[in-house]
Order: structure tokens, then C-alpha cells, then sequence
DNA sequence: CGGTGATCATCG
DNA sequence: CGATGATCACCG
């Protein structure tokens, strides 16, 4: 694996962004190890070599990727029409000590104030050494998007303080929805439950809906 | 276990 | 056939 220092500012990480912009996956690998023929033991590979290449420390702190820079990194995969093929996790859902949390100061908020999104061609009938980057681009909550991710939120998270988290399905939340994120079923964790108690229950985490990411991307794409 | 990085597989 | 619920790999 070649070491990439961490970027010093903006523009050296964007200008390493644009380095590779164009290249096919199997291109940006060529220096870091075998590209998988499948990605499904490999779930967050391409996100990991993007975030080697461009000089994120391969660290698992709920804090942005680029801390320095106040940068968050997320690839997405994209089909031929440039429409997302997956959601977006966001960071894991607090289900303890939620009291008085307000989302200025969610995790969600912070992890989202400043996205550096890497798209890429994604669909499964191309080799995934022969998919390839697309521009990537800064992004950051549109007035309008950051009210709709507020409101979300705060539907969740009231839920969750009332103990009403086993009521909360995927379909909740317009454009932030809650799912199980886990190694498998059998993880659990404490969380509120009905009468006030603590409950163990699946793990979850908070996921953009493919409609959000997607009204991003043809903005930015201006298509 | 609880985070990071995500995609898979099944079902309505 | 797309979304939901489940799962995969790795790290400290």
C-alpha cells in the first residue's frame, strides 16, 4: 500500500480528486492490492482505497474524514442515467442519553455539514475494476435540505426518547431514514423502550434516501 | 461492542 | 424490480 499524506488544505485534496476523476477503478487500485471480483465481501472496499488515495486516515472515530478540513468523504455508487443504486449510511443512531440533544449538534449534522462526494459507475453488470470515478465534488445542506434532514431528525429522535424505537421502520423519514447497521442480527444494544426501561435491540444507523443523494447529484451535474 | 466503510438478498 | 431489513470486512 503507498502512503498518501493528509491533504494540507482544500485545494490539495481537490486537486488529488481531479487526479483521478476519469480513471476506471482498476486504474486507481494499480497500487494498492487486488481489485475483488465481487464487492460482497468487500462491502466498503472502494470507499477504503478512495480514502487511502486521497489521504484520509483509514481510522474508525465518529468524526469527519479530513478533521482538519471539516471534510466528510463518501462515495456513491451511480447507474448509467447517473441516478444512485444504494442509500447513503450517515453515522450510527443514538438510542441512549438522548435527552436534550438538538440537532445543530447531531452527529448527523456535523457528519453532513460538508460532504466531499466521489461518484462512480456502479452498477453491477461492469467489472468493478472497470468502473470508473466520476468528478467529485464539495457539498453542503441547501437551506431547504438541511430543514428537511432538521425535520427527520427530530421526528426520529423523539421517537427514540419516548422509547417508541421498535415502531420506527425504513419507510419513516422523507429523506433521513433509520435501518439496521450491524455485523449480523444477533448484535444488540441498549435503547429506551415503551415504559422507560432498557431494551436491547438491533443496532441502527441513520441512511440517506436515494431521492436526496440523487437531487444532489443532478444539481451538481446540472442534468 | 460500537464504530468505520458500505452492498446484498429477499419480499411486497 | 426497487426498498427494506440484513449482512460483510476491518479496527480499537
Amino acid at each position: 500500500m503507498k502512503k498518501v499524506q493528509r491533504p494540507e488544505n482544500v485545494d490539495e485534496l481537490m486537486q488529488r480528486c481531479y487526479s483521478i476523476a476519469g480513471l476506471s477503478i482498476g486504474e486507481i487500485a494499480s497500487n494498492h492490492g487486488q481489485v475483488p471480483e465481487k464487492l460482497l465481501h468487500y462491502k466498503g472496499w472502494f470507499g477504503q482505497l478512495i480514502e487511502t488515495v486521497l489521504g484520509a486516515d483509514a481510522g474508525s472515530t465518529p468524526t469527519q474524514d479530513f478533521y482538519e478540513l471539516g471534510i466528510e468523504l463518501k462515495t456513491i455508487p451511480l447507474d448509467e442515467e447517473y441516478h444512485p443504486l444504494e442509500t447513503t449510511f450517515v453515522c450510527i443512531t443514538p438510542l441512549m442519553g438522548v435527552s436534550g440533544m438538538i440537532y445543530e449538534e447531531s452527529n448527523v449534522r456535523n457528519k453532513l455539514n460538508c460532504v466531499l462526494w466521489v461518484p462512480f459507475s456502479g452498477s453491477r453488470n461492469i467489472p468493478v475494476s472497470e468502473r470508473t470515478v466520476y468528478t467529485p465534488f464539495l457539498w453542503s445542506p441547501s437551506r431547504e435540505e438541511d430543514l428537511a434532514l432538521r425535520a427527520d431528525w427530530n421526528d426520529h429522535m423523539e421517537k427514540i426518547a419516548t422509547g417508541q424505537i421498535e415502531s420506527i421502520t425504513a419507510r419513516d423519514g422523507d429523506v433521513l431514514q433509520i435501518r439496521p447497521k450491524a455485523a449480523d442480527g444477533k448484535a444488540l444494544t441498549k435503547a429506551i423502550g415503551a415504559d422507560g426501561s432498557i431494551i436491547m435491540t438491533r443496532p441502527r444507523g441513520f441512511y440517506l434516501r436515494k431521492c436526496f443523494t440523487d437531487s444532489i447529484i443532478r444539481r451538481e451535474y446540472k442534468i
